[in-house]
DNA sequence: CAGGGGGTTAGACAAAGTCTAGTTCCCATT
DNA sequence: AATGGGAACTAGACTTTGTCTAACCCCCTG
């Protein structure tokens, strides 16, 4: 399940510090780095991954602020948090509303828009709660002859 | 996180065995108390309690054999797997397809009609390939005032 | 220069789940 | 009756993911 190094891209530092500006988060170093690899393209990263790619390069952070960093772009709705392996949280780079395709066979998670998916009013919730979210995942596989 | 024994209640063994050989499950002891546990009523068990559960009662079974068998019945299709935190899966008594209320507050999980969510076709899916299933969270808590 | 707060770090720790090796049980064959 | 084999169960070691703790660094402010 774990893929290769799928084309490494970075975020040029300008448009990372002005993301974490935008969210009030206090630009250091490493905050800056994690953002340039997340946000470098869409994609759906776990800590461990993030975390073995800052090892090999020049930038070193430790597995602490790893996670520290994570759950802090996360609960500013920076990133997008995505549960669906129960083993690993993967943080989404894809800032728009979108839905997900699960490839049971590979692990790989996959974009799905929006509009292709349409759900209906929720019944009676009490005033004190609000929807944090929503997440729609469509699990796919190989066929299996029945 | 932990929330009490709320009313606990065992199917008769007669229908528990009757799930089991449905599924083509080897109607064991122990795979008969912990579908007798499950099955009891309409609920969202983690491997945790059911363990819990099962210590407390006079149907003694071991870690490995909850485990084992949570996954043999995810497998055949007899329970659903549910993935939420992803510290933690649950496993889902209610057969009849349906989504889920997730409280982000209490950590509870609510079954929620299948009401409207209807998805459209899903372009490059390759023909071997097959929608599993359909997962839907909403995730709910607190207002949290801005 | 002293104090304090935010941030980072290594490593200890915790929790969920898997794996291993030994055992029990059942049934079929001799 | 004895033997053999397979399926299932078990205790406990182990692995993995993530959190916590305590020390440290750095910068700012008084
Ligand atoms: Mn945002
Ligand atoms: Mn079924
Ligand atoms: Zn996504
Ligand atoms: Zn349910």
């Amino acid at each position: 399940m774990s893929r290769g190094p799928e084309n490494l891209r970075l975020l040029p530092r300008e448009q990372a510090l002005e993301m974490l500006e935008q969210h009030g988060i206090a630009p250091t170093e490493q905050r800056t780095e994690i953002a340039r690899l997340l946000f470098g393209r869409h994609q759906h990263l776990s800590a461990e991954q993030i975390l073995a790619q800052l090892s090999t390069s020049s930038a070193r952070v430790s597995k602490a602020t790893v996670y520290n960093t994570l759950n802090l772009f996360a609960e500013t709705g920076l990133v997008r948090e995505v549960v669906i392996d129960s083993t690993k949280r993967f943080y989404d780079s894809n800032p728009d509303p979108h839905h997900h395709l699960f490839h049971t066979d590979t692990g790989r998670l996959e974009d799905v828009a929006p509009a292709r998916v349409q759900i209906g009013e929720l019944p009676g919730l009490p005033a004190s709660m609000e929807v944090l979210g929503v997440d729609v995942v469509i699990r796919v596989g190989p066929r299996r002859d029945s």
